[in-house]
RNA sequence: GGGCGGUUGGCGCAGAGGUAGCGCACUUCCCUGACACGGAAGGGGUCACUGGUUCGAAUCCAGUAUCGCCCACCA
């Protein structure tokens, strides 16, 4: 058994500044940490030994503000206790610089955009350098090939991801520095790319030509996840359809201008107002297309009129009667989100066609405004749009409503179509830990509510293109069907500008050659991946498969409960379908940082606070110490007070630590002479009160361990710091006379074992702490470590103290010993302070009453009490009989009667 | 419309069956050999509301209000 086991610390004592303060410790200690390497992991081959953190990148181009300073500050606090438990602690940082905040951000600030024709150019040189904030007209700006815009996404991002890396620093984020990774670079791209490919031999991504959701902004579909409901002004219009003999039949529609592609109207089979009318025809106003009247049991019968027209297509509901009908498509609507260009065959009524050749190449808006006043005029518009407030599905980063579009897209399986895989995701999320615990429903309102599977391509240039290369037939045309792969060794590949194995560069785009995919991947087909990045997933190597093996799966994923639908579940499909387990075993989700008047902080709002700031004006410790005492999955408001209080436990703490390794060793200018050694054993703590103390801290240390071990970082802090604060306040005024060793108010000098006793503990005691602390306030606790341990390592790479020795020197001691005693010292001081003296003042004689259960424990701690109440006479103890009428406030123990002495005087000047 | 979370002194939060607690702010006092970036003492709350269970409810149950979030609603 070692020292340290025993509860014996050996301490090498640095001589002690003279005044203390937080101000510069960052970087101080910032810089002793790179030097040495504490935060690094150890490759310590054995995944027991191993704890792994899959970091969340962040957006690189993105903005910092305090709520990344918040939830990041919860995972490291984790990272650092679990790193003093004594396991090696993998804890990488990404960035990500993958998808369309970079995509353009490049465009704008270089004046370049992607095209994929184009062949990569080592010595390309941009237009623009540094134009940021000022926009690049799309005529101006240069094509450049993939990789070229990937060189200058990855340059420009390198300014960036310095930012950020120096405020985590700043910060006391104790990432492993040499593991980073940015989304959009080779081993990522060489991940994303690798786990598609075998995600198409198991036959789990698959491509279809169907109807999708649509960005006209962006021109690209749209995934599920990466919708919005967002209101929308709209007007419901009520048009008169005809039958033959010119009988009206009326719908309501917000779309008129969708008229021309209506396949059908539609009612509920349950409908008594329309059953007479199924499988009737009739005639579409303006264009006078023949659709038929149908039933399904999706049409709503309180919604509109009732009876629906059926675009090809209008919304979500369209496709699926198109699907169950099957109508005909009738699509009118281009990839632009304009009408389009020449008037469709199904269209034969001349007047109809020269209506439909006015609207043609205008955006929905303007085409509907002449359709409805064709309608007018036609008199096919029953009285005036009615306006409405409608939901309507948007794209998170667009501003215009989604349409649907028919397009070749790549879906991955997630669930969303299969009921087995749905099944096992529901119990992946089962078998997940979330913290806190009712975010899990999230996951499963999510996992229940999907319609479809994961749609993995975007119609874009910047990002990870599929590594799929198609066949061209002798005829030119493209065989989708039988996608060409590279070998994975190859990877990461770009098909714009690498061949496939057989087949020459000269054969691109020819016949009997081959043509690239040029759809690129979604960004989350990527971020899916950040376990399997980060842990060098299918990496050939050895070091890479040993790494892989020590660190998968992940034990901890923290992340936003706002991406729980795409990230936290996406790749839990990922790893479920490729390694058939969780990716991680924990995941702790983060709540909204609030500004004071509990808005949401956001961008848009201009009320973020950059988190440069309260760092530099309260310190990093103050600044964490605001971010861990909120508890995970809670809104936290943005408070400096709470910084305050950080701040003042970090100097505390300075303080505290300062006198119990100066006392009894100073010079007489409090100087430790010269660094020295010293032992404090748990073996000499012989006095009850002090016995008492340690009781405590036992019960502290249990507490605070239980509480970290269950990710509640919030409750393990408030345990700590009350102790402190208590054993402050409390212990170390009653004891520190004692601990002097010098002749008391009564003159008696305290035997040598009870002074080394009273040092002892506060020595163990703040050492302790000052590894309980080291967690939240690394700096601080930092500064103190060394102070004792000089030439030691560091406080971060200490051991997470254990209750045993403490609990087993206390020899028993009920720790409510030091709760009397304090409560006795109370009431002197307020004794003093209601006679509005200096505490300094001599009390000659008091006489406190004292309830039966505490009487022996404050008589225990009598001269103690004694000498931090500085009572120079008699101080005796009644047992309190029990009163009649309670008082309000009963601490079971009050003076009952009290001589001052005279204060002492005030010195002259200052 | 379905779901989740919050509602505790002026403010920020803890407490989850035994009669309200912490910090800030406030009042008064004190420059005491760790700390004035400090210390001591004190005032302040019918725990959102209404019912119920219980000897006993901030705490459990039912419902209401209110704030926030997630999902659904697109004719």
């Amino acid at each position: 058994m070692s020292a340290e086991n025993q509860g014996i610390v050996n301490a090498s004592l640095a001589p002690l500044p003279d005044r203390v303060g937080v101000d510069g410790l960052e970087e101080k200690w910032c810089q002793d940490w790179e030097r040495s390497g504490v935060y690094h992991f150890r490759n310590t081959r054995d995944r027991r030994s191993v704890y792994s953190i899959d970091t969340p990148p962040p957006t690189v181009s993105g903005h910092l503000h305090v709520g990344h300073v918040f939830s990041y500050t919860h995972t490291d606090v984790i990272a650092r206790f679990k790193r003093m438990q004594g396991y090696d602690v993998f804890y990488p940082m990404g960035w990500d610089d993958n998808g369309l905040p970079t995509e353009r951000r490049v465009q704008n600030y270089y004046g370049v955009r992607v095209d994929t024709s184009l062949k990569y150019d080592p010595d390309f040189k941009p237009p623009f350098h540094g134009t940021d904030g000022k926009k690049i007209s799309a005529k101006d700006q240069v094509p450049v090939s993939r990789q070229n815009f990937i060189e200058l996404c990855e340059e420009l991002t390198a300014e960036d991801e310095k930012l950020f890396e120096r405020l985590w620093r700043s910060l006391g984020l104790s990432i492993d520095w040499s593991q980073t990774y940015h989304t959009i670079g080779d081993h990522p791209r060489r991940v994303a790319q690798k786990a598609f490919l075998r995600n198409l031999a198991r036959g789990e991504a698959y491509q279809q030509e169907a109807p999708g959701l649509w960005d006209v902004t962006f021109q690209t579909a749209v995934a599920q996840a990466e919708l919005e409901s967002r209101e929308y002004d709209g007007f419901y219009h009520r048009v008169a359809f005809r039958f033959q003999d010119g009988t009206p039949i009326y719908i309501e529609t917000t779309r008129p201008e969708l008229l021309a592609a209506c396949g059908a109207l539609i009612a509920h089979p349950d409908d008594e107002r329309y059953q007479k009318y199924f499988g009737q025809k009739v005639y579409s106003p303006l264009f006078k297309v023949e659709v038929p009247i149908l039933a399904h049991p999706a049409a709503e019968m309180d919604k509109g009129a009732g009876i629906a027209m059926c675009c090809t297509f209008g919304d979500v509901t369209d496709v699926q009667w198109w699907r169950d009908l099957k109508l005909p498509t009738r699509s009118i609507i281009q990839r632009n989100g304009r009408i389009i260009m020449s008037v469709p065959d199904w269209i034969t009524d001349q007047g109809g066609r020269e209506i439909f050749e006015q609207t043609e190449g205008k955006t929905t808006f303007s085409a509907r405004k002449i359709v409805v006043d064709a309608l007018r005029e036609a008199g096919d518009l029953d009285g005036e749009p009615k306006p409405t407030k409608r939901m309507t599905n948007f794209y998170e980063k667009g501003d215009k409503p989604l349409e649907i579009v028919t397009s070749r897209q790549w879906y991955l399986c997630n669930g969303g179509t299969d009921r087995k895989l749905n099944q096992e995701l529901l119990e992946r999320g089962r078998e997940l830990d979330f913290h806190p615990d009712f975010m899990r429903v999230r996951y499963k309102n999510w996992v229940e509510g999907l319609n479809g599977d994961w749609l993995i391509s975007r119609q874009r240039f910047f990002g990870v293109p599929f590594p799929l290369w198609y066949p061209v037939t002798e005829e030119g045309e493209t065989d989708y069907a039988h996608p060409i792969t590279p070998a994975e060794d190859r990877l990461p590949i770009d098909p714009s500008t690498d061949v496939p194995e057989g087949f020459e560069e000269s054969q691109r785009d020819q016949p009997n050659g081959f043509t690239a995919e040029k759809d690129i991947m979604d960004t989350w087909a990527t971020s899916s991946l950040t376990p399997q990045i980060v842990t060098h997933w299918a990496e050939p190597g050895e070091e890479d498969q040993a790494l892989f093996k020590a660190t998968f799966p992940m034990d901890l994923r923290p992340q936003g409960q706002d991406i729980i639908r795409t990230w936290l579940f996406s790749s839990i499909d990922r790893a479920h379908l490729e390694n058939g387990c969780l990716p991680w075993s924990n995941t702790t989700l983060s709540g909204w940082i609030l500004d004071p008047d509990h808005k949401k902080m956001s961008k848009s709002k201009g009320n973020v606070v950059v988190p440069d700031e309260p760092i530099r004006k309260y310190g990093a410790d103050a600044v964490r110490y605001w971010a861990s005492s909120a508890r995970l999955g809670l809104d936290a408001t943005y408070d400096e007070g709470q910084m305050k209080i950080g701040r003042r436990l970090a100097v505390k703490l300075l303080n505290a630590t300062k006198f119990a390794l100066a006392i009894g060793r100073e010079d007489e200018n409090h100087h430790v002479a010269d660094s020295a050694r010293t032992t404090w054993d748990p073996a000499d703590v012989t006095v009850p009160l002090d016995r008492a103390v340690l009781a405590g801290l036992a019960r502290v240390i249990d507490q605070a361990t239980q509480a970290l071990e269950s990710y509640e970082h919030s409750k393990a802090l408030e345990t700590v710091e009350s102790f402190f604060w208590d054993f402050c306040d409390n212990y170390i005024e009653l004891s520190k006379n004692r601990a002097y060793g010098t002749a008391d108010a009564t003159g008696r000098t305290p035997d040598r074992g009870q002074v080394l006793s009273a040092r002892t503990t506060l020595g163990l005691v703040l050492e302790a702490l000052d590894r309980l602390l080291a967690p939240f306030l690394p700096f601080a606790t930092e500064e103190v470590w060394q102070w004792m341990h000089q030439g030691e390592g560091s406080v971060h790479r200490a051991s997470w103290p254990l209750p045993d020795a403490f609990s087993q020197a206390a020899q028993g001691q009920d720790p409510s010993l030091l709760t009397w005693a304090g409560t006795a010292l109370a009431a002197l001081r307020r004794i003093k302070s209601e006679a509005k003296v200096s505490m300094k003042t001599p009390i000659l004689s008091v006489s406190l009453a004292v309830a039966p259960e505490g009487k022996e424990a404050v008589r225990s701690a009598l001269d103690d009490v004694a000498e931090a109440g500085r009572v120079t006479g008699d101080l005796t103890l009644v047992e309190e009989t029990p009163r009649a009428e309670a008082t309000e406030e009963d601490t079971g123990l009050h003076v009952i009667a009290s001589q001052l002495g005279e204060p002492p005087a005030k010195k002259p000047g200052k």
